[in-house]
DNA sequence: TATAAGATCATCGCATGCAATTTGGTACAC
DNA sequence: GTGTACCAAATTGCATGCGATGATCTTATA
């Protein structure tokens, strides 16, 4: 429209360096406001309100909202826009289940094989976890997030690499939602215990370590009693919208 | 543009019955001609060409193409449009990587827990790839894709199921473009052993199956031997080149 | 003849307009 | 007071136009 707000537009993505489209900076704007639950799960968000918000039409705020979608961060529906997802505690459990699947196999390809400069990125990314303990929750819930993204993307493998970013933001998402906020502490320790198994390359004890952090990241999420969460589960969803239910 | 055009498409989708949208169709045309070699690897995909063939806008053809690209059927190149995707060995092998373990995790969810019509639904799948296994090569590698997301459906896990869907896809193109074609009388019967396995409810059986199972396609896939396939790499985009300049 | 610079053309990136669908509200009948 | 029908506002679905970017072909010069 205004070529005034269009340039505003391009001189706003700060850090995002030269490269990055426009989408890619909604969307990281999008996705972080979620995951620190800026946005709140069941909130709308109308195409032109977040594309005047960013200085960009409708088109692009779109694609940034498919692919949202796509990662299980928002719920797409067809005539009716999108919203912040609200996933069920089954949904929950089912990406859990995925989750552990996806990093043994992150682990089991990295024991052993990781150089030292690898080591010392884990290592930084797991004091910046530490540093951030006493801050707020979303923070270090994203920060615990970072830290397995950084090992999957050290397996080279593209599409393993892929996988575990998606299932991270929504357990991230789904930890805001159910989990309880006080639980950060174990977690570091037990990514430092990974990292110690992984460099000394014993390939099932770092196995057998992720699985059971991650059996205890789940169990913060009041995943595990599996009838204590289920009236949340149930009240929650005809809270936000009345009449959706189907499963 | 024409309406002749509009309408001859908007037939055409025939079992496609009156629900999906429009990008649906679109995608699944595309996807469909590339896993059958319609679209051979390497090949161009303008946007405009193909809204014209479907008699619909680029906005809906590049939603499709977007589809297709985060499943790794096409290559989207900022600037350039977008390509069959022409996967390397070495993504190959990741892929494949991944699917075994996913698939693992599908049997294991599986194995005791299938009921009767289930399975009647998958002796029914199993039959169709017999029948097919003469004909066309294509076909029976769509085929045996589509045992392995039936499974993964039966999980009920919708992350799952994609996941599984998705390296299904790539497996398919992969299969397509370094397979061997004479090769799928075996998968049928490892097929029916698996589906024998889980019945009975032996999981660890079941998963040594899936797992030798999926080691075999990709061996099949000349995936195998390290360095025999990669003549082949190099070579086929040039043999491509020469068809498309002539297309 | 070969290389390099420039012009031309095809194709995409993005914004915007219009039609379609849904939603929420209001009036009216029962 | 409850239920139904209808209307108006908001929001998405889709098409299309314009500018930009990269590819290809031309031409000039060494």
């Amino acid at each position: 429209m205004s070529p005034g707000l269009a340039l505003k537009a391009k001189a706003d993505p700060r850090s995002e360096a030269k490269k990055g489209s426009r989408v890619q900076s909604i969307y990281h704007a999008l996705r972080s406001a979620i995951l620190e639950q800026a946005l709140r799960p069941g909130m709308k968000l109308p195409e032109d309100t977040i594309g005047e918000q960013f200085g960009v039409s409708r088109t692009l705020v779109r694609e940034a909202l498919k692919r949202l979608a796509v990662e299980g961060l928002i719920e797409l529906k067809p005539n009716r826009g999108a919203s912040v997802a609200y996933p069920t505690l089954d949904e929950a459990r089912d990406v859990f289940e995925v989750r552990r699947t996806l990093e043994r196999l992150v682990v089991q390809s990295l024991a052993g094989r990781l150089s030292q400069a690898q080591i010392v990125l884990l290592e930084t990314c797991i004091q910046n976890e530490d540093d951030a303990r006493d801050r707020d929750g979303p923070e270090s819930i994203r920060l615990a997030g970072e830290f397995h993204t950084l090992l999957s993307g050290m397996t080279g493998n593209a599409l393993l690499d892929r996988y575990v970013q998606e299932v991270c933001s929504r357990c991230s998402l789904i930890l805001a939602l159910y989990g309880r906020p006080h639980s950060s502490e174990c977690a570091v320790n037990e990514h430092r215990q990974l990292v110690d198994a992984l460099r000394q390359g014993d390939a099932d004890k770092a196995m057998t370590l992720m699985d059971r952090h991650l059996e205890d990241v789940a169990a913060r999420a009041a995943l595990a009693p599996r009838g204590s969460g289920d009236i949340r589960d149930l009240l929650a969803p005809y809270a936000l919208k009345q009449g959706l239910a189907k499963r």
